[in-house]
DNA sequence: TTGACTAGAACGAACGTTCATTCTATTCTC
DNA sequence: GAGAATAGAATGAACGTTCGTTCTAGTCAA
């Protein structure tokens, strides 16, 4: 008798993003490795049978996020780049984004700027290489040559330049500021900005 | 007979280290989940039984690897402290020591940087709250006070500061820099330090 | 009726840990 | 100084558990 799921959904659609949010939760919660495909299945109420229906197995859990993360990240900075024009307020707007989904979607962030993915995803690139990550590396390099960033390896201002951000954003992660977050965006961006920026 | 032992060192202070040694190597090679007991065991040549009896198991080899880090690194630091007069001279060491510790002995760096420590070590404070940090930290307060250092957040002072060697550290240990690391020193240090130097 | 989907019991391999035993070097006794 | 006694160290087979995965039976919509 179907009395028992009568009032919750049970399209494939719902149970393929249950299972990916409750398997996003987990995995940045106790770590990929402390977390079982039962546990996922526990957590979001789904069958494990219907986990290795729509994902091949944990593994693929694991990569669909990852993916699915790569590609809002993307849209997310493809769009900075239509609606800025220079280095400066591109920068700035992305730094921006990297804290405000910090605090929107904390678990996404974490999953995507402190696991190790590479230790559960053997095939993966190392999330520097992935494409967002590429594209702020390009974008500095433009803005070098427009003079408004400093001659020099664009490898390093990017790093400088955002350098700060993303461990503000860690220490946030790990809980150990003693303000809130937003409350650092300003004095962190002039200094990432002064570090790379022609005067 | 000890015939099969005969030119191998059997003492325990050689034992305890050799399986430090390869617990290091296993755990930033293949992650810590990825490595069993029995593959320390086999690849230094030590038994199981050992393990346990020097370590409490295989977690305490992790804890004891990562507390002789964290000494070490005070060490290192304090004697920076005490060399160097300047908050600029002591910052500069400290990034080249960053840089210098990767260099030569990587994969401790990579277990200190890189690991998710709480994964494994449930009961450990994150890195950053750690003595070596929080020695960063303090350092960068003085040096602010000194009229050193624009006044600012001390936390989003060192984040920035040390924040883009960090990134290039990372990046080095994931094998994405073209150019090998020591040519990144200068640029990178020249921009930590504008980003936050009273000028 | 078919085919996509769900369920959860069952499976086998791998893991961390334990333990009874053996080895080795030092200390004690005479 | 020889031999017994002791304690720390080392061994690896064995154990119980957990895990990722598979499998078979069943459900439901079209």
């Amino acid at each position: 008798m179907t009395h028992a799921n009568r009032d919750t959904q049970r399209t494939p659609a719902h149970t393929r993003s249950q299972v990916l949010a409750h398997a996003l939760n987990l995995f940045t919660g106790r770590g990929y490795f402390n977390t079982s495909v039962h546990d996922i299945a526990h957590a979001s109420k789904v069958s494990v049978g219907s986990i290795y229906h729509h994902f091949k197995g944990k593994e693929g859990v694991a990569r669909t996020l990852y993916e699915e993360l790569l590609v809002q990240m993307t849209e997310e900075i493809t769009y900075i780049m239509r609606n800025h024009a220079t280095a400066r307020s591109r920068c700035r707007a992305i730094t921006e984004l990297l804290f405000s989904m910090t605090i929107e979607t904390p678990e996404t962030m974490e999953f995507m700027l402190y696991a190790k993915h590479r230790e559960f995803l053997p095939d993966e690139l190392p999330i520097c290489s992935s494409k967002p990550f590429l594209m702020m590396n390009e974008l500095v390099a433009q803005g070098m040559e427009a003079g408004e960033i400093l001659p020099m390896d664009p490898t390093v201002a990017t790093a400088c330049l955002f350098g700060g951000s993303i461990r503000l954003i860690t220490g946030y992660l790990d809980g150990v500021l003693e303000q809130p977050l937003p409350e650092y965006l300003e004095e962190t961006w002039s200094c990432g900005w002064r570090a790379v920026a022609v005067v």
